[in-house]
DNA sequence: GTGTTACTTAGGTATATGTCTAAGTATGAC
DNA sequence: GTCATACTTAGACATATACCTAAGTAACAC
């Protein structure tokens, strides 16, 4: 059974903006400046950043700094820890998972700790 | 393309709280009734019952009241919305890499004429 | 019909979140 | 050097969230 997993609250919380949503969906089809990023947004930069900084908090969004652009793109597997989390209790609900499965699904999330 | 869905603010939402992740994973492996599912969570009821009511509005839970006694359980395809935005997203991420090494391929075939 | 059980409602508090404006810093263009 | 650009920091504020206690209601159990 999956265990209380931290990022897991701030990677779900960070999905369950609108705002970040957009963010991510633009990022899926390529990294970003800040400014491009903010442009479709109708909102203060300084409010804009605060979401950027919980995409990146949260494993999401990764960014570096050039001369004075910041370009944002999305993390490697960004979702996958997500989709790991729903795809085990799917699959738990449907009643697939045999003790052998769940022993080995154990067994890794312990090896990846 | 996915818009806006007001309905995964709330699921998203939802999920960002570990005592929220804890009842529904209780939830994948059966229904239970609101005392059952409050039992090994160190909090007063009515502050419990809040989390199954966010759980219920996101469309998660779904409960039904019998004589003195609510028993709660997942609803249907409760993570279908969930894992489908994040499902499109990473294929989106995943298609803007496969046209890249598209290109590349493309180049040094060019290359080897 | 009295007490116990299983919620439910009401109301309070402390912290977190999402927004803003104003002012600061660092870089690039001229 | 001067000015515009692209963030960044600081501080304020309103609402939302996560918790609490106390008191209410609606079934059962006797």
């Amino acid at each position: 059974m999956s265990k209380y997993d931290p990022n897991l609250d701030q990677c779900f919380s960070a999905l369950g903006d609108p705002t970040r949503r957009l963010i991510l969906q633009r990022l899926a089809r390529g990294e970003a400046s800040v400014s491009e990023l903010a442009a479709p947004h109708d909102m203060a930069l300084p409010s804009f950043m605060e979401h950027l900084k919980k995409l990146e908090v949260a494993g999401l969004v990764t960014s570096k700094k050039q001369g004075r652009t910041r370009t944002c793109e999305l993390a490697p597997d960004a979702f996958a820890p997500a989709k790991k989390w729903l795809s085990e209790q799917s699959e738990i609900w449907e009643g697939r998972l045999d003790r052998f499965d769940d022993y080995v699904k154990n067994l890794m999330q312990e090896r990846q700790k």
